[in-house]
RNA sequence: GGAUCGGUAGUUCAGUUGGUUAGAAUGCCGCCCUGUCACGGCGGAGGUCGCGGGUUCGAGUCCCGUCCGGUCCGCCA
């Protein structure tokens, strides 16, 4: 027997038991005569004491770190005892010892603060992973994992399997291809997602299903973004979009609690995707803190957006005669009241005109408005200070302020420019923001379910009729969900008797796919995306009427779609899912903006594994196998 | 596809305007130490400054190219 007991389960009631521990060297303390080893595995540390009998052996078997040791030896009570760790109150007296096996020293420091960089730590993740802080990780990742099969489990869901190698459909992302031996040219893909599958299953008869699976996407990687990662996919049929979000926030909520013993017992509120861009200027939210923003002028007021605003506002910012052109020249202008920091100094306000002007948000400037405090303006308050006090007067700065909602002691951030790069750098603005006041609190969490989501998206560019006749340079509608979610009831018949086709691409707000919503619904966790869905279409004729509404031929989509075509022939019943995102999901859990962390052998940026090497090239009898030529050129 | 930051000892980093023998911490090796738990003390070894080219009397430092890594934009239905 190697172990008698784990090395993190002995405790002062153990006192006087001999037992055998096995494990890996952490550290070694030597005081000449005799020698601490704290001895770990995956389930703690304990201290041994090898006593000065022993020190011959030692000298004929020096340890080392890492290395895989086996001692035999009686528990004992410290005298001096560590509190810091749970076996902190005994020590193992060895009696006799075996190395199991030799270790060269590692690379980088196995502990929880390690001198490791990202790169080496990859390289040797089988080291990395001895850490605890990885460990602990994982081990959330796999409670997720069992709390979400438990609910579904419960729920009446059955897991069903579906296939890693089939047809590529290169509609959104970049399919990863496999080379088929057997059929020379001809290519496998893997899934971006089971949805046709689970569709399928639905009009099979499975009117619950999930699957916790793999996923593969050959796009650009980010720190939250990997080519494989892994999705709670679900689906069920006879269900409208309540029945959706009802089921599968019950799912979150049951993660909270047995993951992280929190009870998210109120419903988890809901805001229209218009809402959500036009308060906060993004589809995802973070809703722990307010600061909403404030829309001064904007130009889709008049198109998807109806939100509006008061003339009033737009006289002031644009019609005055101000002189000022940024604002008279702006297509969007946005603020947001941060509370609190109107005395701000201008070292920090520039501080943050810097930050906006970073390339990754790529404003010009940031306008400030201070709202002084009483103290700040010697007690008269309501009094302004801003960086446009040349072209606005005290009582227009005042008209802003109440726009924004501000009060006396707020400093009001603005930012102009073109519509989406604005948004964008508000939305970006406001949670570093939020981050700096410390109101994006880390054991905070905040659900949010996003719905209404509009069903087309213009793509001013990959129009594959650009430069026709009809095309004439405009762009083309493509899904913003995917071509299988349904539009709104209400919307269908907008569909159906309007032509895709885009007249004036500087105008296509106006075109009527423009306002067609779709049940199509985010939920949002702390300002990320953790997963979305939507009810699916089941009739033939409008899956027909996507397809085309995004450009695809008759023959197109029969090639491509055939098979789900057909199968809504044979009684397709109404259903609708959503996909979790699971590697992001156990970041946010575990309080971390990486994902890597919460996988255990990632891909690095640029989608290599550089522990086993791969991808790799492969040699020149299997590219003959598969009938396949490199071209590097 | 683009922007940007980085690459110096096993590791994490410093290295001034271009100037003698490239430093620190940590790890590693040796010696000392009976209560440490970030043990301590003394000593030692350890470098193709990513790679290639250029400028210069002289390059870790400046220039060009290239490779690798981080972050971001595009992209991610």
């Amino acid at each position: 027997m190697y172990r008698t007991h784990t090395c993190g389960e002995l405790r002062i009631t153990h006192i006087n038991q001999r037992v055998t521990l096995a494990g890996w060297i952490q550290t070694i303390r030597k005081f000449g005569a005799i020698t601490f080893v704290d001895l770990r595995d995956r389930y703690g540390i304990t201290q041994l004491l090898f006593g000065e009998e022993l020190n011959a052996h030692l000298d004929e078997n020096p340890l080392g770190r890492e290395f895989v040791l086996q001692v035999k030896g009686k528990v004992s009570e410290r005298s001096n005892k560590n509190k810091n760790i749970a076996t902190g109150d005994v020590e193992i007296i060895v009696e006799s010892f075996q190395i199991l096996n030799k270790s060269s020293a590692p690379p980088f420091t196995i502990a929880d603060e390690t001198d490791g960089g990202d790169d080496l730590r990859m390289k040797y993740r089988y080291l990395d992973l001895r850490r605890n802080i990885i460990k602990q990780n994982l081990e959330l990742r796999y409670a997720v994992n069992r709390s979400a099969r438990n609910y579904l489990h419960q729920n009446g869901f059955i897991e069903i399997e579906t296939p890693f190698l089939i047809k590529s459909t290169p509609e959104g992302a970049r399919d990863f291809v496999v080379p088929s031996r057997m059929n020379p040219g001809a290519f496998y893909a893997l899934p971006q997602s089971p949805q046709t599958f689970k569709q399928l299953l639905m009009i099979s008869g499975y009117d619950r299903y999930f699957q916790i699976v793999k996923c593969f996407r050959d796009e650009d990687l980010r720190a939250d973004r990997q080519p494989e990662f892994t999705q709670i996919d679900c689906e069920m049929s006879f269900v409208e979009q309540e029945d959706i979000l009802i089921m599968f926030e019950g799912l979150v909520k049951q993660i909270f609690k047995e993951v992280k013993n929190i009870d998210y017992s109120e419903q988890v509120e809901r805001m229209t995707w218009e809402d959500a861009m036009w308060n906060y200027g993004n589809d995802k939210p973070d809703l722990r803190f307010e600061m909403k923003i404030t829309n001064l002028k904007s130009p889709l007021q008049t198109s998807a957006f109806r939100g509006g605003l008061e003339t009033l506002r737009e006289t002031i910012l644009i019609d005055s005669n101000s002189g000022f052109k940024i604002f008279e020249g702006a297509e969007t202008i946005l603020a947001i009241a941060v509370p609190g920091c109107s005395e701000y100094t201008r070292k920090q306000t520039d501080e943050l005109t810097e930050w906006v002007k970073r390339p990754q948000i790529g404003m010009k400037g940031l306008i400030y408005i201070k709202c002084l405090s009483a103290a700040q303006a010697g007690n008269t308050e309501g009094t302004f200070k801003s960086s446009i006090d040349k072209f606005y007067n005290e009582e227009k700065l005042k008209i802003i302020a109440e726009a924004c909602n501000a009060k006396a002691g707020d400093l009001i951030l603005i930012l102009a420019g073109a519509e989406e790069r604005t948004r964008k750098a508000m939305s970006e603005l406001r949670l570093e923001i939020g981050k700096r006041l410390g109101l994006r609190k880390e054991n905070e969490f905040k659900l949010l379910w996003v719905v209404d989501f509009p069903l087309f998206e213009y793509d001013e560019e990959n129009n594959p009729a650009s430069g026709g006749a009809s095309g004439g340079g405009a762009g083309r509608w493509v899904a913003r969900h995917h071509p299988f979610s349904s539009p709104k009831p209400e919307h269908i018949d907008v569909m159906i008797n309007n032509s895709p086709v885009i007249e004036n691409a500087a105008e296509y707000l106006k075109h009527p796919y423009a306002n067609i919503k779709a049940n199509a619904y985010d939920i949002v966790l702390n300002g990320n995306e953790i997963g979305g869905g939507s009810i699916r279409i089941y009739q033939r004729a409008l899956q027909e009427k996507m397809f085309a509404a995004l450009g695809m031929s008759k023959e197109e989509s029969l090639h491509k779609f055939g098979f789900l075509l057909g199968a809504f022939e044979y009684g397709a019943p109404p259903h609708g899912g959503i996909a979790f995102g699971f590697d992001r999901l156990c970041a946010i859990l575990g309080g971390s903006e990486s994902i890597r962390d919460f996988i255990a052998f990632p891909k690095n940026n640029s989608g290599r594994d550089v522990m086993i090497d791969a991808p790799s090239t492969i040699d020149e009898k299997q590219l003959e196998e598969l009938k396949i030529k490199i071209n590097l050129e």
